[in-house]
DNA sequence: TGTACATCAGTGAACGCGCGTTCACTGATGTAC
DNA sequence: TGTACATCAGTGAACGCGCGTTCACTGATGTAC
């Protein structure tokens, strides 16, 4: 009896109050729950403040203490979702020498992140852009981090004289881009329709995307 | 006063009670409302039950005589907008003899649906597939129509020896597709991302596609 | 021709739900004297 | 070394909101006799 006063509460793990100067840990926690509540439930709509509260074991109010409101907190989110975005893509290429295929490695490794974690990559890139300029301004700085090493691999792959240098380097990522991005939320979106093997059909359409940018053919 | 009893409401348009067999034409105006509802807003979550019935000037529970549930009717506008989908974009390409013309034409269009028409194409092609079946075989047969009559355009530019042969046109109709999808959602999504001039860019992103379909080149 | 009645289109009020957020509070921890 | 006090992290209960949906009803219209 004097244990069930001590440790009350059975369902959700007692959590002990952060000691004193370390509110901080628990701001990381409430990310983490926020990030593993829209991976694992595949639905931005789970991720409520009251979900987030019981996944970390705390009071809904408690979030307040460390973000102002939900906004706030789902652009904290979504900016680390860039970030490791980023870090994919780029493990996806590194050691690879010949330019080319570091960009296809890209590409693939762009869609395979898409289809692991459709959700982030939902409220990366297919959301509705009615964000106020505070959080717009952040979230396309995060954003244009990935941007710009593409830009730099197709500058790369020019200098090598093995994509059209006729081109701006910078539209041929968006061409780029935009494509991998057509296929990833087509695949996520529309996942009945008859795409057949995924795998080697995003293969061959990323082969297709960089013919259109080569040099010559034959 | 009297006009005050025999015209009750001053607010949204006293509307007469339809007919007796005339309980059709509800239907028909539901749908219309919770289309504009969507084309006006461009918010999903804007078109409720009563947002609807506040527009088309009736009570709420009134939808409930003409459909089982809200899933249905989202569906019902979904299905006709696919179909509204599917004549814009053979309307573009009405009248042009070049086969490879009408492909851009169509490309184009189908950029500039997405544009004009963003809530309703980001439920055709950019939603969450948690669709039970009964909806799900209705809206892939109203959107193969539209990808049926693109595989059928690559087919008359591959028989005009225009385009590879060696490709099998659904594939080539997937990529020209995804690519088409990608700037347009993309252009929905981030349309605070420095694209530069729409039309041109896309445009030439198009001219890309195409080109990794033809033949050959120089 | 008149009247009782079934049918049909639509209504008003209410249901329970989960949401974001606020408010007054509690109680442990460190600090000043 | 002991004690009053400020600070800090977190809580419990409640707020108002809009939502989809249900239920018992109303009242006009056509039909049968």
């Amino acid at each position: 009896m004097i244990r069930r006063l001590l440790h009350p509460g059975n369902a959700p793990a007692a959590r002990p109050r952060a000691a004193r100067g370390q509110g901080e840990l628990l701001r990381a926690e409430i990310l983490d729950a926020a990030e593993r509540l829209l991976v694992e439930t595949g639905n931005e709509d789970a991720v409520s403040i009251r979900a987030i509260a019981e996944r970390v074991g705390v009071s809904p109010p408690s979030i307040y203490l460390h973000f102002p409101d939900k906004e706030t907190l789902l652009f904290a989110v979504c900016e680390r979702e860039f970030e490791v975005f980023d870090e994919y893509l780029e493990a996806a290429a590194k050691g690879i020498d010949d330019p080319v295929e570091a960009i296809v490695a890209k590409g693939e490794a762009y869609v395979r992140f898409g289809i692991e974690r459709p959700e982030p990559y939902r409220i990366m890139f297919m959301g509705r852009a009615t964000t106020e300029d505070r959080h717009r301004e952040s979230i396309e700085q995060s954003g244009l981090g990935a941007f710009g090493h593409l830009v730099a691999s197709v500058q790369r792959a020019i200098d090598a004289g093995r994509l059209r240098a006729d081109l701006d380097p910078t539209e041929s990522a968006i061409f780029l881009w935009t494509g991998m991005h057509g296929i990833t939320s087509l695949l996520i979106s529309l996942s009945s329709f008859p795409w057949g093997e995924r795998d080697a059909l995003v293969h061959r359409l990323c082969a297709l995307q960089l013919r259109a940018l080569e040099e010559e053919h034959r």
